[in-house]
DNA sequence: GATCCTCGAGTTCG
DNA sequence: CTCGAGGATC
């Protein structure tokens, strides 16, 4: 490399390491690993040795916290910053109890304070003469980073001990006390839409905002995060009466005025600390805070110091963990998948791993874009939680975790299942396998044709439909109709029946009967089946209802189909398109043909009712009523279901265990009535 | 033209 | 449940 050419790949790097640390300091969302850093680092520093003489004060290289290891000054503690034992259960928590009584006898007769465990940031404060005059964080327990500037900006930390209520107390001369700082769940989601309303990225969840935001360079930026914090340990006192029990001591830091949780108990022995400690396990929302569980720890406080500790962790207390919502696993592979529609979703393949007691292994990415934009990268590790605790999806990656090995993804160019090219249509997000006969798309579409909401016929899962695909003896949704006890019989021995107790015979028979039951559901649900682009169960009803049978809305144009609401220009092209096109034809002939053909019958037409004009959202279990039922009796009383609320909805149904709905309508000031309420409303008008 | 609302499509695990 | 997109509404 000649001096020219390094002498310019010197002002590059510079630049390119300004960038990053823009990024990573002021932005906090970096966009290269540390690894990718630091290598353009080292290759700058390689450079600046060779020539110094080219060094000037914009290099990174002259800025004093240039890395991020030794941005901050460290701190070194008055005493260690312990961590805490996790109990996972009653079980365990009695077991911690157990081991420690027989180490001390008096812990047999101890009272307990059960204490929130908040999923912050936990940091050391230092009051001399009772005023703030450094923080610090936890590091790794022995030496923290002076984060005071930051520190400062924190409403909630006092910067002068307020003495705020007693005045019996005084302050001592010197006092070091521990809090977790944290950002409240409210706070964060505002914090977050803001950021979305400006084009920004979003953060992953309130610890790792919290625990970025005091790692800001500039105060001010920490100043603009709502961050809070709540005290609960004193590591160090000089010339002050310190109390000796915890209950007291939250009393006493309360006392000086330092913000203190509300929901600490004390408890005079460990079965009633435990039995408390659980029903946090289903409050846990009533916390306006992220915790990971409750801490039971030992009242006497001479108690568990004499109990000492265990590597890190305190014998005299022990954190009560609730199950985790929210957990970070290594993404080990993206694979694509087909969809009804040829859609190509991107699905994470993920180490297994227990969220919520149930072990996640896959998890959607949805699209293309969504890889793209959260940067996630094949062998990161990723935050993966359960939405409305059922479906997981992956929030992000966690860059601080990356290693440098980790792998850029790019999409295939080619449909995974057929080989055809993909294609990307204007304006849409979606990636597309157009290849109409993609097995992929025949196998789903005779899955959707069968499935609950349309044809409804069971019996026909997934495992046997592929059988029947891959057999040929499927090769449209109407051959369904065509089958014979032999190809059935062929299908169920094929495929892995290591689960059935059935007999295939019996099997075979079953289904045969669940095929031939299916050709009198009504009209809407074989227009559902059908599969058409923008056309689900709603669409389908209003379709059905409107032109009474598959021989009137096959001649339908465009514009007779424009009248329905919920039908525009798109949908109509997309209906008027299905109908003509010549596969579709074939199918309708063979669904004709063999008595697939109904028309609209009296219980699909609109009903009159008390519920008339008005939508229902329903959310949680119902005491009497199933979803399917529930959703039947309001419309049988002339009202609409939707899944979603809005300003519009009339009422909110509020069942057992509801979902995040229940929190929308809250907000939006939608009525809320139960099941019983929903029955009286329909007999008092 | 922007914003709100609704629908469709795909989704995980037991 | 989430996301995207089409349709309705102002």
């Amino acid at each position: 490399m000649n001096a020219n050419s390094q002498r310019s790949r010197y002002e590059e790097l510079k630049s390119q390491i300004n960038f990053h640390n823009h990024r990573y300091h002021v932005l906090d969302a970096p966009v290269v690993s540390d690894a990718e850093y630091d290598k353009l680092l080292n290759e700058l520093k390689r450079i600046e040795a060779a020539h110094p003489d080219w060094i000037t004060s914009d290099s990174p290289t002259q800025r004093a916290g240039a890395t991020p290891a030794d941005r901050f000054e460290k701190v070194r503690h008055p005493g260690p910053i312990l961590s805490l034992a996790n109990a996972f259960g009653a079980e365990d928590a009695r077991a911690w109890f157990e081991r420690v009584r027989k180490l001390d006898e008096r812990v047999a007769s101890a009272k307990f304070v059960v204490e929130p465990k908040i999923d912050g940031l936990s940091v050391v404060l230092h009051y001399r003469n009772g005023l703030f005059v450094q923080g610090a964080t936890r590091g790794d327990g022995e030496v923290g980073e002076d984060i005071t500037a930051n520190l400062r900006t924190v409403k909630s930390i006092p910067l002068k001990i307020p003495l705020s209520q007693s005045k019996d107390l005084s302050v001592p001369a010197y006092l070091v006390v521990r809090g977790e700082a944290f950002i409240p769940i409210r706070e964060f989601e505002r914090l977050n839409q803001q950021l979305e309303e400006a084009g920004q990225k979003t953060y992953l969840n309130p610890r790792n905002t919290a625990a970025g935001s005091l790692r800001q360079l500039d105060p001010a930026l920490t100043a603009s995060r709502p961050l809070t914090l709540l005290v609960y340990q004193i590591i160090y006192s000089e010339g002050g009466k310190i109390p000796t029990s915890q209950w007291e001591l939250l009393q006493y830091l309360k006392g000086l005025g330092f913000p203190v949780t509300d929901v600490a108990r004390q408890f005079k022995d460990i079965d009633s600390a435990i039995a408390y400690t659980e029903t946090w396990n289903t409050r846990r929302d009533e916390l306006s805070y992220e915790a990971d569980g409750m801490v039971i720890k030992i009242d006497d406080l001479n108690v568990a110091a004499e109990l000492g500790v265990v590597g890190k962790d305190p014998r005299g207390a022990i954190a009560f963990k609730f199950p985790a919502r929210e957990v970070t696993t290594k993404l080990m592979d993206i694979r694509v998948s087909v969809g009804r529609t040829g859609v190509l979703i991107p699905n994470a393949v993920l180490e297994p791993v227990e969220i919520g007691g149930v072990v996640v292994e896959r998890a959607t990415l949805h699209n293309f874009d969504y890889i793209a934009e959260k940067d996630i990268r094949i062998g990161d590790r990723v935050l993966v939680k359960r939405a409305g605790e059922v479906i997981p999806y992956i929030i992000g990656p966690v860059i601080d975790a990356r290693k440098g090995n980790e792998k850029k993804y790019s999409m295939p160019k080619k449909c995974p299942v057929c080989g055809q090219p993909v294609e990307h249509f204007e304006g849409e997000v979606a990636w597309y396998c157009v290849n109409s006969a993609c097995p992929a798309q025949l196998q789903r579409n005779v899955e959707h044709f069968v499935s609950r909401g349309a044809m409804d016929i069971v019996g026909l899962g997934i495992k046997i439909v592929e059988k029947l695909v891959e057999t040929g003896a499927i090769k449209d949704a109407a051959d369904i109709y065509r089958l014979e006890r032999e190809d059935i019989l062929q299908a169920v021995t094929k495929k892995d029946r290591k689960t059935d107790k059935e007999p295939p015979g019996k099997i075979a028979d079953n289904l045969l009967a669940a095929i031939e039951n299916s050709k009198q559901q009504t009209l809407s649900r074989l227009i559902t089946a059908l599969g058409i682009r923008g056309v689900g169960e709603v669409v389908a009803g209003d379709l059905g209802r409107h032109f009474g049978s598959l021989d009137s809305l096959s001649k339908a144009g465009a514009d007779d189909l424009m009248q329905i609401e919920g039908v525009g220009p798109n949908i109509a092209e997309a209906i008027v398109d299905w109908f003509e096109r010549p596969a579709n034809k074939n199918v309708l002939a063979k669904l004709k043909k063999a008595g697939v053909w109904p028309k609209a019958s009296e219980d699909e037409k609109k009903k009159e009712g008390a519920f008339t004009g008005m939508t229902f959202v329903v959310t949680g279990t119902l005491p009497n009523f199933s979803r399917e039922q529930a959703r039947e009796f309001i419309e049988d009383h002339g009202g609409k279901v939707t899944d979603s609320v809005s300003k519009k909805t009339s009422y909110l149904v509020l069942g057992e265990e509801p979902g995040s709905k229940f929190d929308k309508a809250k907000s939006l000031g939608v009525k809320i009535i139960s099941e019983d309420e929903l029955r009286k409303l329909v007999r008092s008008q």
